[in-house]
DNA sequence: TGCGATATGTTGCTGAAGTCAACAATTCGC
DNA sequence: GCGAATTGTTGACTTCAGCAACATATCGCA
């Protein structure tokens, strides 16, 4: 049994950790911030000037950062190199939908190198999805310049996920169960392959180059066509449960007239603030999706201004036992959720101030999501390339 | 600003961080199981054989631990020195109640040195309160050996603290409000002082010593005569949110025809899931609640029976929120909870399995607290040795 | 009863990594 | 143009974990 197979609570640090987890760390901050002065890292860090060169001088050689010249003079003193990540490790971005499967190219820092949509036209079988991403994935890699390196592939579910083996439990959207999607993909491409949650991913996106920024506790709603997902974030750290299932608030309960759901249970938020009861409303089909923000807001009928406020009810309701339990610092709406309370922010805020505990809501915020359309690309992958993150010497 | 101001995710690992996390790891592992051979830590840690020696021997000369002669042989190869916690440091647990304060002297491994009561026939000003505090405190000081190092103060608090500095933001049953009982306490004493909400405490100790042990991720929920507090472990650690208010379960969604809760919003699981109306129905009164759980095993009341089912209903909606949110590994019943679930358990299992989704239901265990009366003393002396258990070195 | 196998404590050496202090470099303000 | 302030650079120092060789203790078997 090696040292990395112990439970991180009771592992002990060797002094190799030490320098590993310092790389890490210096890594990870001048990828989550897209730039940082040495001297904003000694002091972020509390490490020494010498060390901090050191790690620096380390982290360049081995193209995971390049040390630009100082930028603009902060003040008296002699300027300070700036660290940005470099253009080399890239994480491939897998996100298999209904219809499509889209591919991406992520380099550190969050960036976008490439991004294909590859057509379906209807759900794919698990064997049959994971043979287009095989040939998606050479193709975006040949695609990209010979500079990047991929380091790995991450996957955005729109399902469970298990932690442990990557098996897909239940996409009910792709009407897969226990799927090794994640192996055959492994298998197909002889690369490192991780896959998660979606709505978790996008959280995890969201904390790092969107709304979240600096946030250590968070929780992310995203609504979409097949239902509403979650992620958590607490303490800095991507939440996900024993097993990784966490941050399933689509079947929270908030209606004891409710339906019943496709999970067995009755009454969940997802079965009364759905997508298409809004686009109905509003006389637009699935596909013009994304237009349905911009009818909300200029909404004239009752019957919507109604549903509206009844969906805003029951997210409430949900986001209250969510700010009770959790005790987030910030909430982020994704997807149509994000335009539901754009449509009318002081409700849902009303109501969330007169059912949650004062002390909690106190401090909590709610906004809506701050990356567009490549935030599950992004999320997926920081998946990818979290081995680099977590250790930059294997790289 | 110094290292360990810095927010741990960022910060950096000097050379005396390994020292004292290594330090910490193995004296955190002897508390939590009361005793462990050398070479079990040697193992359980990943560090080599001579660092745990020299480990071991540092903690032995600070009066953290003691070394004893090998117990029972485990087999061939030389017999390895088993560490037990010392006697010397321990943590005063204090628990305000309506009532009564509770305070004990509380040693590593979760011992139990004193424990007195206070009767106040009433519920008490916080100002009052710390006073009797501060005496109480005095007495058990004066009480316990003089090998005995008093570390600090943990304080089990009916209420919401906020984790910053202390302050009792709410203590419903107590009537304070905005109180700054810890300050008052640590200025008495001249003790450190640190107060934590009283179910999280009670969670954070069924992880260390009861029936969550070796879990990662754990939800408690506690029933009282005040109501239902809860607390969350993830990760194997305590989960608080940005302020500490996290875990609070009491007030999960469970009713749409709920009444008004006295925090203001309707369908709370404390107000459907009560004690008292147990109690009425088994016909006994408050005082009698140790009775209550022999009552109803032995129900013959058709009342009764209804009410316990109709209370184990509203339990497994909120069972099933936390299952789908948190993912835990376990949840654990206390007080009242543990005798409703107890009294019929197929029953809450049946609707918990059919109500949460399917993966994170499947690795979820059920079951009732195992600490007895003591359990809040131990969680809170757990909050008051935690400096001790993270840096041994001050100690 | 003695011996080999096995496991673990003990000891001294080694190497890695962060700290520190002194010095050099650079910018700002006067 | 000069001093103050900030930060990079360099080399010596310290701490701590790993490692290997040896010592010690137990068990099983002949």
């Amino acid at each position: 049994m090696t040292n990395a197979d112990l439970p991180r609570r009771s592992r002990g640090n060797s002094n190799d950790s030490v320098r590993q987890h310092n790389l890490s760390v210096v890594l990870r901050s001048v990828h989550h911030s897209g730039g940082l002065s040495r001297s904003a890292i000694t002091a972020g860090t509390g490490l020494n000037r010498s060390t901090i060169a050191a790690i620096a001088a380390e982290l360049v050689e081995r193209g995971l950062v390049v040390e630009v010249g100082p930028g603009a003079s902060t003040g008296v003193g002699r300027p300070s190199p700036v660290l940005r990540p470099s253009d080399g490790p890239v994480g491939i971005a897998v996100n298999p939908e209904i219809d499509a499967i889209t591919v991406a190219a992520v380099g550190l820092g969050g960036r976008v190198v490439t991004r294909r949509r590859y057509d379906t036209g209807g759900p794919l079988s698990a064997t049959d999805a994971a043979a287009l991403t095989v040939t998606a994935i050479a193709e975006v890699r040949a695609a990209i310049d010979a500079q990047h390196r991929v380091v790995g592939v991450g996957v955005a579910m729109p399902g469970l996920v298990r932690a442990g083996d990557g098996l897909v439990r239940l996409a009910p959207h792709l009407r897969w169960t226990d799927e090794p999607f994640v192996d055959a993909v492994a298998a197909g491409t002889g690369l490192p392959v991780v896959a998660g949650n979606d709505a978790s991913l996008g959280a995890l996106a969201e904390f790092s180059f969107g709304a979240g920024r600096g946030e250590t506790d968070m929780v992310y709603l995203n609504g979409g066509a097949s239902g509403i997902g979650g992620g958590v974030i607490t303490g800095g750290v991507p939440f996900g449960g024993v097993d990784g299932y966490g941050g399933e608030f689509g079947h929270t309960f908030v209606n004891s007239a409710g339906v019943q759901c496709h999970c067995g249970a009755t009454g969940c938020l997802e079965t009364e603030v759905r997508r298409s009861t809004l686009l109905r409303l509003v006389g637009l089909s699935d596909a013009a999706a994304t237009q349905l923000e911009a009818a909300m807001l200029s909404a004239t009928s009752d019957d919507l201004t109604t549903e509206i406020h009844r969906q805003l009810g029951f997210l409430a309701i949900a986001l209250r036992n969510a700010i009770n339990v959790l005790n987030p610092g910030l909430i982020v709406l994704g997807g149509f959720l994000g335009s539901l309370y754009a449509t009318d922010p002081d409700y849902l805020d009303g109501l969330v101030s007169r059912q949650a505990l004062r002390a909690p809501r106190e401090t909590v915020r709610i906004t809506r999501a701050a990356l567009g359309p490549d935030i599950l690309m992004i999320g997926a992958a920081e998946l990818a390339l979290e081995p680099v993150l977590s250790d930059p010497l294997r790289y």
